[in-house]
DNA sequence: AGAATAGTGTCTTTCAGACAGTATAAG
DNA sequence: CTTATACTGTCTGAAAGACACTATTCT
């Protein structure tokens, strides 16, 4: 590599080693799923649901037996998110979920390893692409926790315990404010579950009046839309109670809110 | 340091060389701030604003004579943020102003010193900041230019043209969303004053009845206040028009949008 | 008086919020 | 027939949106 280091503002340091560099840059990604579990009661209804972080039980230095977030190392030859998706691959054996940055973390003396800047991701996936992981890994102790399991019982590596609560904050405010609800839902959905994602996601939120509001206010028009077949019927379905319900599905319309309008 | 290798999931390579480590991991500012200019007519009226963008001219390769981000090399003692601050106190002589972080930056080539996996701020600073700067140092080419001027005209080195797009979405988001109007404002400032902050920062917003909704709808309640004084009189200023006009201030409250309810 | 900015009155339509009532289907 | 979920009717008060009108000060 050609290297002149006349430019006084950005030194690098690649042959000289005049500079110390970072020892690695991982990605490391905050994967949570929305598990669904089947209520026994007499009458249809929606099941439980649950959100939950993937987590990797560490097995040796730093930080053995330690609960840790699933990353790797970057490579030079990709970008950070690059590296992410291809984590997130090997951890899930699937392409698919909704994968975004969070942030970096870079406290001196996080890593006892050394000086290493975690580039953290956080990552929607199906519970089924987790069972994946957890069947096909036998060298490594996998585990779904919820949040607060997470956050309040766990012994965390490093400072994971930050990036998760980091993750779950950014988490919460997406939900309300983008569609990414869309993630945890199947094609086409009944506003009663999407009410139920929103609320596992962000237990604060309250909305009486939500099916009437979403239907019947035109600033929300364009969100959502009524599937119907191909004669224009609408399509219901009662998989989840006794009276069918209206089927939705999102278009790709987010609306750009404003605190001053 | 103390290094035991045989975890499968973070290698990392300070001693043992084994794998290539990144050459460095600068901290880039975006540096936006709003100029006022005297408006040259009969009647008091709001000076004329500008939100601008500063920028260093490069001296020597690469990218010599290309206009750059302020930025520099992260130190194994501190936190990127920490890197960023210094680098902002460097480039104004100042401590204040507002700092965030805007994302990472680690596309394989992008600065041809090698493997330079930059991490972007943004900082919102006052115009008497940057005079410091083009005063002291003259060693460098400082500009200020205006978003359009900086992604239309200016030829910008490495990917700086893709970091200093995505903060100025991400600003507009956020002087949507948030309070960070304030930022731009004095403690005490009109209505219009605000307006004409916020459409300087998004062009596009139009809000015909902006004091009306300000003042008597509920909801907004709470993100403004009244300035009055001691005797509780409200306090006026007449600095930009005839007729006073009401004082307002921020709260420290900002309200969590939803776009479902 | 005229100009320029700050604000108010008023009217219509839409939305929020509460809560009772009806609709559909399962057991 | 009961129960459980999915809606709809209806009413009140708040907010949005438009636009004419008044208020305060400077020249």
């Amino acid at each position: 590599m050609v290297m002149n280091m006349t430019d006084n503002e950005q030194k690098p340091n690649s042959n000289t080693k005049k500079y110390r560099t970072p020892d690695g840059v991982p990605a490391d990604i905050v994967m949570f799923t929305l598990t669904k579990r089947e209520r026994k009661t007499v009458t249809k209804t929606l099941p439980i649901r649950e959100l939950k972080v993937m987590l990797i039980r560490r097995r040796s230095w730093p930080c053995a037996g330690m609960w840790a977030l699933p990353g790797g190392f970057c490579r030079e030859s990709e970008s950070i998110y690059d590296a992410a998706k291809r984590e997130l691959k090997e951890e899930t054996g699937v392409d698919g979920g909704h994968l975004e940055y969070l942030g970096v973390y870079s406290t001196p003396g996080r890593d006892p390893r050394g000086w290493i800047i975690s580039q953290a991701f956080y990552a929607l996936v199906e519970e089924w692409m987790l069972e994946h992981r957890q069947a096909a890994d036998d060298a490594e102790e996998v585990g779904l926790f919820t949040i607060e399991e997470a956050l309040e019982e766990l012994e965390l590596a490093f400072d994971h315990r930050d990036i998760i609560l980091d993750a779950y904050r950014k988490i919460q405010h997406q939900m309300l404010q983008t569609t990414i609800a869309k993630q945890f839902l199947p094609e086409h959905f009944t506003l009663s579950e999407l009410y139920q994602v929103i609320q596992t996601v962000v237990p604060e939120f309250k909305e009486p009046n939500f099916i009437r509001k979403i239907t019947s206010t035109r600033s929300r028009q364009g969100i959502l839309e009524e599937v119907r077949d191909e004669n224009g019927k609408p399509l219901n379905s009662n998989q989840y109670s006794q009276r069918p319900a209206q089927l939705y599905r999102f278009t790709d319309h987010a609306p750009l809110l404003s605190i001053y309008t």
